[in-house]
RNA sequence: GGCGGGAUAGCUCAGUUGGUAGAGCAGAGGCCUGAAAAGCCUUGUGUCCCCAGUUCAAGUCUGGGUCCUGCCA
């Protein structure tokens, strides 16, 4: 299997990662694949900030409307999605550029995810069982059995990765530590990544008026627009931020303004764990959000494109 | 005006029979291999509204203020 080729772009929400991906998309003719958990939804454009329609038609976006609201995606889906596209676009020797916040996606294709099946459902239920008569610190013990590496780096309160790691070994039979070892083996990707760094106050700031705009832009009638179209505000696609905080709202449980105010808050909270997360990282790159030199990024880009040799 | 309820961390509030305070949220830092806009961890000294009194000891009892708030007028 080749190498995936991509560039990547990276930044919390609201530091302007759309616009220089188009900027560049543009001048280098290539695609550009959102790495975004949420706008993987159709019908919900405004409150994920979703590239326009001109913009969608001036640049090819890949990865964004594929799955209906009430859909499950995941981290494995978007991995194999994405890498399809990432090898058909490399082999007509385009390296295209990854735009987005989901650092979980975009970790997955520059270094891969193992092949791991779907869990059957007697395993989860099995499980699920055990949690609610014994409790988590029981199930966190099996762990300690099963895959002591795992329970290592695992805290015993998170429940929901205790059991994932309980799931994999029970419906593969072989451990979780075990298949990222295997892992290894299998080629990852050569990628020019670059981080887009706000100034944490400046950043909050932007978050709150972007909120305001998307009321402006009718966020509110979008969200009873997918409601009325019968998906169900339980739904997958509503989990999201600028969505979920209006439910209570529609259903006049709450004032709308007490709504934006946690809607912002929830986004300031997301964006600093985002920072959290690019923070660890190492970029090729970074670059000060609305002041930097298109020029000076587009010369470095341009030299990683012509090394790939493709 | 009458009868109540309240005033404790940035916000919402707990504080048992008096022993100088604690949760959630926010904020800050961190983790992260199929929920990742999710989930999880760490981090809380603040004139306990003010004044006086009782007491070895008062957020906690008593009296008097001040300011909110509910009902009745």
């Amino acid at each position: 299997m080749n190498k995936l080729k991509f560039i990547t772009i990276q930044g919390p929400t609201a530091s302007g990662k759309s616009s220089l991906a188009m900027e560049l998309a543009q001048t280098l003719s290539t695609d550009i694949i959102s790495a975004d958990s949420r706008q993987i939804y159709r019908y919900m454009n405004i409150g994920t900030a979703k590239p326009s329609t001109e913009e969608m038609k001036a640049v090819q976006h890949h990865m964004i409307d594929i799955v209906n609201p009430d859909e499950v995606y995941n981290a494995g889906r978007y991995y194999q999605d994405a890498e399809k596209i990432i090898s058909s676009l490399n082999a007509e020797g385009v390296i295209p550029i990854i735009v987005g916040g989901t650092g979980f996606y975009i970790k997955s294709l520059k270094e891969g995810l193992f092949d791991s099946p779907e869990i059957p459902p007697d395993v989860v239920s099995y499980y699920d069982e055990i949690l609610n008569d014994k409790g988590s610190d029981f199930i966190y013990k099996l762990l300690e059995q099963a895959d002591p590496d795992a329970a290592g780096r695992i805290h015993p309160n998170d429940t929901y990765r205790v059991l994932r790691s309980l799931y994999i070994w029970k419906s593969t039979g072989v451990t979780q530590t075990e298949h990222w070892e295997n892992q290894k083996s299998q080629s990852k990707s050569d990628s020019f990544d670059i981080f887009i760094n706000i100034d944490r106050e400046k950043l909050y700031s932007r978050i709150n008026t972007r909120i305001t705009q998307m009321l402006n832009d009718g966020l509110i009638k979008e969200i009873k627009k997918i409601l009325n179209m019968g998906f169900s505000y339980n739904c997958p696609g509503f989990s999201s931020i600028g969505y979920k905080e209006f439910i209570p709202y529609l259903k006049g449980e709450a004032e709308l303004n007490d709504c934006v105010e946690l809607a912002c808050q929830h986004t300031r909270n997301y964006a600093k764990r985002q920072l959290t997360w690019f923070r660890k990282l190492d970029f090729d790159l970074t670059i000060l959000s609305e002041d930097y030199n298109f020029y000076s990024i587009l010369e470095q880009v341009k030299s990683f494109v012509t090394k790939q040799n493709i």
